[in-house]
DNA sequence: CTGTGCCCCTAG
DNA sequence: TGAGCTAGGGGCACAG
């Protein structure tokens, strides 16, 4: 905050960071845009109140300010006080506006304070002490800053020449056409090595930073334009890198600050480099006092700061670790990346690199690091070849995982700056484009209190009929179930009619629907909804998008669309969960329990169409959105074409744009509960060759240890690809045999009961049904790294043998009792895990 | 031995 | 003020 000649007050200086097209890096220092915020004017209220409740806020937000540092305090808190004619989008107002009174404030900081005391009561003139409930007070700057001058996150603005300080000045390009690319933004890859002492983890206090390596690439390019390792001691020459030593540690910290800001990357990323790396160097700069160190930012004075924070969502989890600031320039972790957007089963920079690049990492173990650093040049070249590997894979993993580009999408169309979407949850992309629509139509955001309420009923599994099919198995899905719901129901905020509302705004029955769940909501003739008008936005953007993609050639553009085809998809979705939110910024239980409801009353009506229009198909199973349909036909395509036919009419009981889909089909497919099943897949008909799917089985879930999931997975192959039950159950008893005869590394497992029952199930007739539900008997060791030496079981190759169909699940045989001797063994095992 | 509450992870 | 949602299988500790 300062004063700026020419401005009647002192306001926040927005700043954009950004690069033109021939690269040049850019600042602008913007003013003249402060923060406001709305409150719902007291009955009786007018022009006349204003400035005594102006003069009442001033002086109630000065008072709170006593103490804090005369140099920021702004010569006026209060920027001004305007009626305005608006309605809250909350509930159907019936076309009538009501008077609020937009408050102007000079600063972010005074939005909270200013909204607290009016939201408590301040005096209106002669109204008196009067509460004024608060809206749009939670909405951050810079999505009230961009909202207001219609820009999106990462997109193309142009100044015109001269005028550039004025915030009014911008103008936004939407990106499409010619602003569809990006810009080469510069992008800085770096990765650390220490010198541990034996059996201890790093730390900064007394462990010296022995090399660092930074990689350098422009957006779009093949190939880094700089590869540099900063050795500690004298290094011996790498081949395609810089390698620059250094005598003192001091210099080498000085020395890679200063690098960083002459390349002045845009974008700096690496592998966990938010929870040690970037801590690491600063605190280990302060220990050194290398003063000039912490200066990694854009901004001339403000030093990269290190943060402890803790983001809990009920998505993600608990997320904890350090943050480190670095003003205008992006730092994108890419662990971070690969936990939020990749389930895997090890996180570690070489498996992931090893599952998305098919390339590991040199090989040096840990422990050894320091031996080479206390080597000679020859040693230490080893070790800066390691380093500059690990500072090269993010990169690579960045350009496969289209890591920026998909980011860049979901900034644009979500409307939120690039930053937000590595720090924040799902919530705050939903409230840029809800308050973007809201705008247009003069609606008012809420600030509602959170207070956590009952739970609401989700969706319908339907009870599966267990059991192993030898006959095509359609899959029917609803696209975009719940988004195509609250279209075609005008299911939003705007549009619900309170108990009461319909009498009071002159509403007779053709006017309001009545939900499953039995709230009211006005049809779209009285009034459009802006959550369906959003969602359409999305919808059809992304219909617009993926045509696009069709014809595109160039794969610079493909990319760019393909990723916002995603994001415009994940987009829709999350709006009902944002709905669903009670501790969420503008939770609306009426609407997301009548979505779950309308989809509860689908599924099932979906599931009784198909079975009395079509008396040989039969629905075996379903989630949510989707039928799995049993049909008497002899072959995939047939199966196929059969399955759009029951789509299509299916399609046709149900308003637009609500769509039942053909998508698959499955054979054979094996069911085994709800929400665990595996079939071989033939997507989108017969085209293409199948492949083996599998949801919810020990296969696919990452708390099994490894020979469990392969286990399954190798069975699941023999019966479902090669048609070999008995090939199937051989193998599971081998492989347990195996283990109860400590073939396998017993140290490693976690032995329960489960397992004999096992052994002895798979022996019995028609067991392959029993199979992947039996074999879950091997579980993580707590203590120990993921195992299971034969990791990859060679597979028999049976010929395919014809497999009779079966329903129910086969009986499970008694059980004899468990072997003396592995049952100790694995209780051994357990107890030794304890301690 | 069974029931229950908690945790983890998945499906959608 | 910061965090999308529910349904559901399965392991496991613990109570009775």
């Amino acid at each position: 905050p300062r004063g700026f000649p020419g401005w009647p007050h002192p306001s926040p200086i927005l700043r954009m960071f950004g690069v033109t097209g021939e690269g040049h890096s850019v600042c602008l220092h913007l003013h003249g845009f402060s923060p406001y915020f709305y409150v719902l004017a007291p009955p009786g209220a007018g022009e006349a109140h204003l400035e005594p409740l102006e003069r009442e806020l001033e002086a109630a937000l000065r008072r709170e300010q006593r103490g804090g540092n005369p140099k920021f305090q702004p010569p006026k808190n209060v920027l001004g006080l305007t009626l305005v004619r608006k309605q809250s989008i909350l509930g159907f107002q019936g076309g009538l506006q009501s008077l609020f009174v937009r408050v102007g404030v000079s600063l972010p900081r005074l939005v909270a304070p200013a909204r607290r005391l009016l939201e408590r009561g301040l005096r209106w003139g002669n109204l008196g002490v009067q509460p004024a409930p608060p809206f749009e007070a939670n909405i951050d700057f810079e999505i009230r800053f961009m909202a207001d001058s219609g820009l999106v996150g990462c997109c193309w603005v142009e100044l015109p020449p001269g005028g550039f300080r004025c915030w009014g000045a911008l103008r936004g390009h939407p990106p499409e056409g010619a602003w569809l690319g990006l810009p080469p933004l510069r992008l800085l890859s770096f990765d650390i090595e220490c010198a541990g002492r034996k059996g201890v983890f790093p730390e900064p206090q007394q462990d010296p930073v022995i090399a660092i390596a930074a990689v350098a690439l422009r957006q779009g390019a093949r190939e880094p334009f700089l590869r540099v390792v900063f050795t500690l001691r004298s290094c011996a020459a790498l081949r395609g890198a810089t390698v620059r030593s250094f005598e003192s540690e001091r210099e080498l910290l000085q020395s890679w600050a200063e690098f960083v800001r002459i390349v002045d990357p845009d974008v700096v990323t690496g592998y966990n480099i938010h929870n040690f790396d970037l801590p690491y160097l600063i605190q280990r700069a302060q220990v050194l006092q290398v003063e000039s160190f912490p200066y990694l930012g854009r901004v001339r004075g403000v030093p990269s700061q290190v943060r402890d924070s803790a983001f809990q969502s009920r998505q993600l989890g608990r997320r904890e670790g350090k943050v480190v600031t670095s003003p205008g320039r992006v730092t994108l972790d890419m662990l971070q990346v690969l936990l939020r957007e990749h389930k895997l089963r090890s996180y570690s920079l070489n498996a992931v690199s090893a599952h998305f690049l098919h390339e590991q990492k040199e090989d040096v173990p840990h422990g050894i690091i320091t031996e080479l650093q206390n080597g000679d040049a020859q040693t230490r070249r080893r070790l800066a070849l390691y380093c500059l590997k690990d500072a090269m894979l993010p990169l690579r993993l960045l350009e496969r995982l289209m890591t920026l580009v998909t980011l860049v999408e979901m900034a644009r169309v979500t409307a939120v700056p690039l930053s937000y979407l590595l720090t924040r949850g799902q919530q705050v992309k939903v409230v840029a484009q809800l308050l973007r629509q809201a705008m247009q139509e003069d609606l008012l955001l809420p600030v509602v209190k959170s207070e956590g309420g009952e739970d609401f009923e989700g969706a319908t599994v339907i009870e599966p009929l267990k059991g192993y099919y030898d006959a095509p198995i359609a899959t029917l899905d609803f696209s975009s179930l719940y988004p195509s719901i609250m279209i075609a129901h005008n299911l939003c905020y705007t549009t619900l009619l309170p108990p009461g509302g319909a009498q009071k705004h002159g509403l007779g029955p053709q006017d309001f629907i009545r939900t499953p769940t039995g709230q009211l909501f006005v049809t779209p003739r009285v009034r459009r909804g802006v959550l369906p008008r959003v969602l359409e936005g999305l919808l059809a953007a992304r219909s617009r998008v993926k045509a696009a993609l069709a014809e595109e050639q160039d794969p610079e553009r493909r990319q760019v669309l393909d990723g916002r085809q995603l994001a415009l998809k994940v987009s829709a979705n999350s709006v009902y969960g944002f709905t669903g939110a009670q501790a969420g910024r503008l939770p609306c239980l009426e609407i997301s329990q009548s979505v779950t409801g309308f989809g509860r009353q689908m599924i099932e009506k979906t599931k009784q169409l198909v079975e009395s229009e079509y008396p040989d198909v039969q629905v075996v199973y379903g989630d949510t959105d989707s039928v799995m349909c049993r049909l008497k036909v002899p072959s995939v395509p047939e199966a196929a074409a059969l399955g759009r036919a029951v789509a299509t009419w299916v399609s046709g009981h149900f308003p637009p744009p609500i769509r039942l889909e053909f998508e698959k089909v499955y054979l054979p497919y094996l069911l085994i509960s709800k929400k665990r099943y595996a079939g071989l897949c033939f997507s989108g008909g017969s085209g293409g060759t199948p492949k083996l799917d599998c949801k919810g089985l020990e296969a696919v879930r990452r708390d099994n240890c490894p020979l469990a999931a392969n286990l399954v997975t190798a069975c699941l192959r023999r019966i479902l690809l090669h048609r070999d039950p008995q090939g199937a159950v051989a193998h599971a008893q081998e492989v347990i045999s195996d283990l109860l005869c400590n073939r396998i590394d017993i140290s490693q497992l976690v032995i329960t009961k489960e397992l004999t029952r096992a052994a002895s199930a798979y022996s019995a007739p028609q067991a392959h049904v029993a199979l992947a539900e039996r074999t879950r008997c091997l579980r993580w060791s707590r203590t120990s790294a993921p195992c299971c030496a034969s990791s990859s079981p060679s597979w028999a190759r049976a010929a395919p043998r014809p497999c009779s169909s079966v329903s129910g699940f086969p009986k499970i045989p008694e059980i004899p009792k468990i072997p003396k001797n592995s049952q100790k063994t694995a209780s051994k095992s357990e107890q030794k895990r304890r301690n």
